[in-house]
DNA sequence: CAGTATCCTAGGAGATACTG
DNA sequence: CAGTATCTCCTAGGATACTG
């Protein structure tokens, strides 16, 4: 709830683009969704562990899932401002899922750079 | 195994783009991989459920499935040609992955549209 | 039949800078 | 703090035409 996120979460290499057949929506979603299983989060919390996001593209991808009823955004009427990003059940359902996915994707990702390896070979 | 592809499996106005969550990597290779679940198929059976996909994309397609090991294809050296295209194990296995994914979209579907429709309410 | 070969475009994504 | 505002770029994807 409290504790702070990771800043390396998503820095493993292994995770990168393609190596992960599965993506959720867009770009960041999943990794949007991963952040907040855990409860609220304000807007610079997220940035922590995305830290290679840029505000733009991370309010885009807040939005598409506040539209989307996959999270509510809070604000609440302090000085300096305070928004919090929250799983609404409909979110959080997509966890089950994505679980899937990502369980998936870690115990084939060898197979995959094997086979990626012999192609290459010819 | 040989019974012909129903051309309109994907036409479904319901599936398009933004309202299905998921992706098994590129655009195509979650379609892909339901139309081989019966059994080896052609290039052009292949394209008749995938009607809307050129011959040119179709052809990435199947080559990065192809790299990534979830197919092989196979070459029979025939006049006129035959190539046919057929899960691996690999491939198999993460029909089960996207299976959840797609009951997910199925059973949620109403909820997004229906969180959409409220967003752009208000 | 099973693809190539070219050309082209939309929009997702990033860099950078600024604000209530 | 929590975003906007611009500008730019890349490339996945598509249209069209041709071939061993």
């Amino acid at each position: 709830m409290s504790t702070p996120l990771n800043a390396e979460m998503f820095d493993d290499p292994d995770c990168s683009d393609r190596a992960q057949p599965f993506r959720v929506g867009d770009k960041w979603t999943g990794m949007v969704l991963r952040c907040l299983e855990g409860g609220p989060r304000r807007f610079s919390e997220l940035r922590v562990p995305l830290h290679w996001v840029t505000p733009k593209v991370l309010t885009e991808t807040l939005r598409s899932m506040e539209r989307n009823g996959f999270l509510t955004r809070t604000v609440h009427d302090e000085n300096p401002p305070r928004v919090e990003y929250e799983l609404t059940a409909l979110g959080r359902s997509l966890l089950e899922p994505l679980d899937t996915a990502c369980d998936w994707a870690r115990t084939h990702l060898p197979e995959i750079v094997e086979a990626r390896t012999a192609y290459e070979a010819g």
